[in-house]
RNA sequence: GCGGGAAUAGCUCAGUUGGUAGAGCACAACCUUGCCAAGGUUGGGGUCGCGGGUUCGAGCCCCGUUUCCCGCUCCA
């Protein structure tokens, strides 16, 4: 397994990712995509729109990131999206208040006090503000599992969401958030697009976008970020089809991330045991990172909960009329929700590789080779001149710029010939076009692919056709 | 948030008991080169993460801080 060292290193030296504002020292938990970066991150956006909207069923929109407060107040965010903690003034460690005391629970259970427990698990099920939680570990005298000291500050609230202000005056009522998740974004525009698209239940609509979570903890590169872009898909369905509809994402889902070139190896299903409020059933597809497993989506049946309280709070109907079978409900939810920065990490990691490559003294050497799959990778084709001489670069120049307009293409006559192969390898180009003494005879030139190295000889005027057919997304 | 480690050129790193910075690769130009990098010549690039302090003098010592990595914790 890849360090996750060697990603950063090769992602900085060749310009995917940097550190956000790094001339300052950085901003923890920031990363910037770079120009090949931010080329792999829009194919794999534009992937994810085709697979999701390139069919009769979705519909796609890209809503604003600030809304409303009160949709934050309705989705339980306000309440909800807020971890209460807790910290032991000797150990310095910091808890979960709530995660505290369960494990206090499960501890006395153990212990077979069993009526202590179940006291505790009363008043934990009721306790909702800080001072609650609070309370109780003061009132039984729960221990820091560190420290075994009973010496707590008091429980403070800290809501994930980033606050931030409308207009000149800052306070309470110009409050608005940056949206923790884009999913409420399709849900108050769920009739809007019901009442433009002649659309019938089933039915989804797509979305990607930015996300910001003010996370107390930032991890690994651009596995845990405050910013990040989410790709999510919401499909609103008849109460009663979700076992059905969830199924059918969960399997759909996880064909598309094959399709991206991960080893299968490398992805596999995880059931929720805990589920959030909203939902009654999650599965998350996650990725083998060099840290362990990660998700990358999460797949969620969230029932009739957001587009119920939608209805609640702003006092519009929010229901779906089926007028053929005479029925009237708030439609069911099965969500997919993705994350491109996360995905993005993940195929850097799934592409990398090194492996034996021959010298020109018929050696074998070290090779570094990022093996995405062509439809994902930053640059399409790079065009050569064996060498500089004979009107071999201009030719290859007129090469290069045709290409151009079809596909990301690089030009390259800088040292040898291997060199610039390897140059391409590195970054993943699939396919490296090289003019020789031949091509000024017959207009035929060589076509080298990346994995294989190996090279096929084919006319000028069959190129574009030739990288079409090797690029185009075969889902 | 806790514990550990690290930060010197784009990358990987060296830098003597403190005496005002080097290598390899990369990059640019030119030459060479007839298919798998590390041939030649020349060149650009660093207030040693940032801020204080000690000292005649700090990349090196002290304090603070920022950022990253690893392990815990956390991740409605």
């Amino acid at each position: 397994m890849v360090k996750l060292d060697t990603i950063i290193s090769l992602a900085k030296r060749r310009g995917f990712i940097f550190q956000s504002s790094e001339i300052y020292g950085g901003l923890n938990g920031c990363w910037d995509f770079g120009p090949l970066g931010v080329e792999l991150l829009r194919n794999l956006k534009e992937s994810w729109w085709k697979a999701m909207t390139y069919r009769d069923d979705i519909e796609g929109i890209d809503a604003a990131i600030l809304m409303h407060p009160k949709v934050w107040e309705a989705s339980g965010h306000v309440s909800q999206f807020t971890d209460p903690m807790i910290d032991n003034k000797v150990s310095k460690a910091r808890y979960r208040a709530d995660n505290l005391i369960e494990e206090y629970i499960e501890r006395l259970k153990k212990k077979n006090k069993i009526d202590v427990a179940n006291e505790i698990e009363q008043k934990l099920s009721r306790a909702s503000t800080p001072k609650d939680y609070y309370d109780i570990i003061v009132e039984y005298k729960i221990p820091d599992p560190v420290s075994g000291t009973t010496e707590w500050t008091e429980v403070r609230n800290f809501n994930l969401m980033f606050k931030t202000f409308i207009g000149a005056v800052e306070d309470v009522s110009s409050t608005v958030y940056l949206r923790p998740e884009t999913a409420q974004g399709i849900y108050v525009n769920f009739k809007n697009v019901l009442d433009c698209s002649r659309q019938k239940i089933p039915f989804g609509i797509a979305q990607i976008g930015k996300a910001f979570r003010n996370e107390i903890n930032t991890k690994n590169f651009l596995f845990r970020t405050r910013e990040f872009e989410q790709m999510e898909m919401q499909y609103f369905i008849e109460p009663g089809t979700e076992n059905y509809w969830f199924e059918y994402w969960m399997e759909e889902r996880m064909k598309w991330y094959q399709t991206l070139g991960f080893k299968p190896e490398t992805l596999r299903f995880k059931e929720h045991e805990k589920l959030a409020h909203y939902a009654n059933r999650a599965v998350d597809i996650e990725f083998l990172f060099p840290f362990g497993w990660g998700e990358i989506e999460g797949i969620h049946s969230r029932t009739n909960f957001d587009l119920l309280n939608h209805q609640n709070y702003s006092g519009k109907k929010l229901e779906y009329v089926d007028t053929v079978n005479n029925k009237r409900y708030i439609p069911y939810v099965v969500e997919t929700s993705g994350g491109v920065t996360r995905t993005t990490m993940a195929l850097l990691c799934n592409a990398y590789d090194e492996d034996e490559a021959p010298t020109e003294k018929g050696t074998m050497e070290k090779r570094t080779v990022l093996r995405f799959t062509p439809q994902l990778a930053p640059i399409k084709v790079a065009v050569f001149p064996l060498v500089n001489k004979d009107g071999m670069p201009e030719l290859a120049k007129k090469i290069h710029q045709n290409l151009q307009k079809y596909f990301k293409s690089m030009y390259d006559d800088s040292g040898a010939i291997g060199r610039r192969y390897r140059r391409q390898d590195e970054i993943g180009t699939p396919f490296c076009i090289t003019v020789d003494g031949d091509t000024l005879k017959d207009e035929t030139v060589t076509i080298r692919d990346r994995d294989s190295m190996k090279q096929i000889r084919i006319n000028i005027s069959q190129i574009v056709d030739y990288l079409k057919k090797n690029l185009i997304f075969n889902i």
